[in-house]
DNA sequence: ATCGCAGCCTGTACGC
DNA sequence: TGCGTACAGGCTGCGA
């Protein structure tokens, strides 16, 4: 579920919440897959007494620098939560890690499917330096990703997919963002004219930057769904133009909205206004 | 290089 | 109401 801008929510509002400078008092964790290597113990006597320097993100991870020269790499893939509550407040059954602060709150971390992944590493660039560039930074230029397009064979929803090509999308803003491109999910990334590469690299850019704006999406209603440290959903569900409007009218030509498996990954477009190729 | 599949988990929606 | 099935916004490892 959390995609870049869901991820970049949750930081920007963990950090406004005052989690850098906390010092961690206690920590727990629940479900030892999540934080394999580590055992639960050395989980704990790594993180006790760590200051957190600071929160960032990269790609869908959220990274946090702590006081010795570790670094905390939280994935939430599917569903995973982070929230700050106030110590002591009853665990939920799908609360699988609780760090303690010296302020008397805890930076939990609830997860329905247990399909997220806690990685204490002095050695982040292991595992950052493999993801492609950041789409909204200026690194993430016109002219190279064109260039990068047309070597590739592969369709261009899997691709948006690959998170080595392009870091930080997922299912809901790759469907967007071709929506927006006027880019058919499955043309073939070398065929685009250089016209269609430049829609393409300005549409990711608008519905990423959309999507924070709007604080990232919230569907449905279920516990598991994403939601903000503070508990409040996001707003961008009704900044989608395609994603799960299958059948609906298009927001740009009002022919309805196909929905497709593409690189075995549910795929929304409108069949008008994104032709096949040929 | 690229594809497709199984697996990791649980909850929800839907058909009968 | 109950039961079975399909599906879900991510990613990895494997064989082809």
């Amino acid at each position: 579920m959390p995609e870049l801008p869901e991820v970049e929510t949750v930081v920007r509002e963990l950090r406004a919440g005052g989690l850098s400078g906390r010092v961690i008092t206690r920590a727990r964790a629940f479900w030892k897959p999540m934080i394999a290597p580590l055992t639960p113990a050395a989980f704990a006597a790594r993180l006790k007494g760590r200051r957190v320097q600071s929160i960032q993100r990269r790609a869908k991870y959220i990274v946090i620098t702590l006081s010795n020269g570790a670094t905390l790499l939280i994935h939430l893939r599917m569903t995973g939560q982070l929230s700050l509550t106030r110590e002591g407040a009853p665990r939920d059954r799908h609360q699988h890690i609780v760090l303690r602060l010296d302020d008397g709150r805890e930076l939990r971390y609830r997860d329905t499917r247990k399909f997220g992944r806690w990685i204490l590493t002095r050695a982040p660039d292991r595992i950052l330096g493999r993801l492609g560039p950041e789409p909204l930074s200026r690194h993430f230029e016109q002219k190279e990703f064109i260039s990068q397009l047309r070597a590739r064979r592969r369709q261009l929803k899997p691709l948006l997919l690959d998170q080595a090509f392009l870091a930080g999308i997922g299912n809901i803003y790759a469907d967007e963002a071709l929506w927006d491109a006027r880019l058919h999910p499955g043309r073939v990334a070398s065929t685009l004219t250089a016209t269609e590469a430049r829609r393409l690299h300005g549409a990711i850019r608008r519905v990423l930057l959309r999507g924070i704006r709007n604080m990232g999406t919230t569907l449905g209603h279920g516990q598991s769904n994403f939601q903000r440290p503070g508990g409040k959903r996001g707003q961008n569900q009704a900044g989608l133009n395609v994603f799960r409007r299958t059948g609906l009218p298009c927001l740009r030509c009002g022919k309805p909205i196909c929905r497709v498996i593409i690189g075995q990954r549910s795929t929304h477009f409108c069949a008008a206004c994104q032709p096949a190729a040929g």
